[in-house]
Order: C-alpha cells, then sequence, then structure tokens
DNA sequence: GCCAACGTTGGC
DNA sequence: GCCAACGTTGGC
C-alpha cells in the first residue's frame, strides 16, 4: 500500500542558518538536532521528496520564510562524533549513533513570509503543533491542509 | 532582557 | 521511578 505523504516544518534562527542560506547552499545536512522527538521524526519518518516549511524562530519577524525538501534518507549527525563541535555528544559511538539527520534541499524562497502572527489568525491552523502552547519542538509534521494554507 | 514552558539531569 | 533543579527555547 501506497504511503500516504508527509509533511514537515523545521525550524532555524536566521542568525545561525537562514533560507538565503540554503538557496545559496542548495542543500544541506540538518545538523545539531539534540532531541528526541525531533529525531525520531527525522530518522523514523521523513522521506525524500517530502515538502517541508523552512520556518524562521528568534527574529524580529517570525514566520515560514521557504520551501524545502527532505533530500535524503536519514543517516548519523557526523557533529555528535566531532569532539570540536557544539553538538558533540561523548556517549555516542560510531557503531551505536545516538543522533540522525536527513538532508535538507532548497526549493524556494517566499516572495511574502507567512507570518507567525498571519497563522495564530487563521482558523484552519488552529491545531497545528507550531502553535500550540509552549512548543519547542525544531522538527515537526503537518497535515497537508496546514502545509497548503502557506502556500496561498 | 524577561520569562513561561518545556526537556533533561541527577540525587534520593 | 520520582521530582526538584537546571538549562534551553523562543516569543514578546
Amino acid at each position: 500500500m501506497e504511503e500516504s505523504p508527509k509533511y514537515w516544518l523545521v525550524k532555524s534562527e536566521p542568525s545561525t542558518y537562514s533560507i538565503d542560506d540554503l538557496k545559496k547552499d542548495k542543500k544541506t545536512a540538518w545538523t545539531g538536532v539534540r532531541n528526541y522527538t525531533a529525531r525520531n521524526f527525522m530518522r523514523d519518518s521523513m522521506r525524500p521528496g517530502d515538502p517541508v516549511l523552512f520556518y524562521h524562530s528568534s527574529c524580529p519577524v517570525p514566520g515560514v520564510y521557504g520551501i524545502a525538501k527532505v533530500a535524503s534518507k536519514a543517516y548519523p549527525d557526523p557533529t555528535q562524533f566531532d569532539p570540536k563541535s557544539p553538538y558533540y555528544d561523548p556517549k555516542a559511538t560510531k557503531e551505536k549513533p545516538i543522533w540522525y539527520l536527513v538532508d535538507i534541499a532548497f526549493v524556494k524562497k517566499l516572495e511574502q513570509p507567512v507570518t507567525l502572527e498571519q497563522m495564530k489568525q487563521d482558523p484552519r491552523l488552529k491545531d497545528m503543533t507550531l502553535l500550540q502552547r509552549g512548543n519547542r519542538l525544531s522538527v515537526m509534521g503537518l497535515s497537508k491542509e496546514e502545509f497548503d494554507v502557506t502556500q496561498s
């Protein structure tokens, strides 16, 4: 049976990595996610080609600034093995990695961002994980409807 | 810079 | 296995 398509949202602080950086790079390894729920999404559910909303957080106007897509299957995050990396995890070994990631590829930058403010006011997005109280997930799933609203 | 909300850690 | 303390996230 055909698996239903999945839609995603990833957060990034634009001062660290923005949609413009992704546009320039075309593709990037989504390193540094150190949250088990987010890891599980990447490791277990993301598939190459899945559409991704690119969200800017901790910036003057938080919101969705672009579209990306999943560009690889999951593989171990190399930064967990690197003692010089801020994401180094001494408990991880190459035989037993802890953290996984996928590659994310640029699709497009939105001419106008869909701001957090706009999303909060859209009744169709009431159940969106992003808008739930206190949510801090950096990788989250979306329904097709939630993905499509930001396209209109 | 503040602070609420959350996840993780570690003592017991 | 509980739960208080702590660190981090992220909007404002």
